[in-house]
DNA sequence: ACCCATCTACGAATTTTTTCGTGGAATTAT
DNA sequence: ATAATTCCACGAAAAAATTCGTAGATGGGT
């Protein structure tokens, strides 16, 4: 029987988004020159991929007047989609306690006194202090 | 040409290992009827994914002596895969920064004051007061 | 001892994900 | 204009993920 068609963007095409994040709309091109080269994949790998997103409406397509090609941009904001899957995460793997997400992200990684000054006037901001 | 293999457990597998670290050590039968009844799956399904899961190390499983058939547990704890899965996301999503992970978190979610409240008691750990 | 329910093992089917190759169109360089 | 380069469209291939059916073993109840 069939599988469960999953919603948000796979393995592949969140490496594909992530390039489009930081670097802005890009050709096929720059996109696979932006992944990292450990991936070793062809070019018309991530044509194809790109292709396929924009059928899943992942990504929008236009031609471009001034270089060769098309240019490609993801259709949701890199904030909307970051969430959304950080509210996957809550749900399938923290039973929807964020308390608990945030004591693994603090856990598993070094972080500046800098950024965890950043965290606490996020959470006054939130307690509308 | 093949695909990479993934390293962590898939979505399937994730459903199965909630199930473990809410009850414990389980059979087939128990985890298969704990499961989200709208996944509408057949318990042979189950079965077949819990035996995949100890062929790939995911799970440890053991002769029942009370019960029938065998039961079944977690090879790794509940924190560390969950430290794990959230490395990958931090990598693949937020580029490494924890900040920002934090941020989407505590937005995408009603946080409540207690919680709050033990989240900056954490943060004061850290800083080591 | 026999029947029924439940479990396990195993293979097969199907979708999704990821990967390229080929062929042809379009652009650029010679 | 011709050749070389680069791009796109398309189909095909193969692994991974997910699903179930069937057959055989096991255990309990009567």
């Amino acid at each position: 029987m069939p599988r469960k068609k999953s919603l948000g963007p796979t393995e592949r095409e969140l490496a594909i988004l992530g390039v489009l994040w930081e670097k802005g709309p890009s050709t096929v091109r720059e996109v696979h020159e932006a992944l990292d080269p450990d991936a070793q994949t062809g070019y018309t790998t991530t044509l194809k991929l790109m292709q396929i997103m924009v059928e899943k409406g992942l990504l929008v397509r236009e031609d471009d007047d001034h270089r060769r090609g098309h240019v490609y941009w993801p259709t949701l904001s890199e904030e909307r989609t970051q969430k959304q899957l950080i509210q996957e995460l809550l749900d399938r793997v923290f039973a929807g306690s964020a308390e608990k997400l945030v004591m693994r992200a603090l856990s598993a990684r070094k972080v500046s006194p800098r950024e965890l000054k950043r965290i606490r006037e996020m959470l006054d901001e939130m307690e509308g202090k």
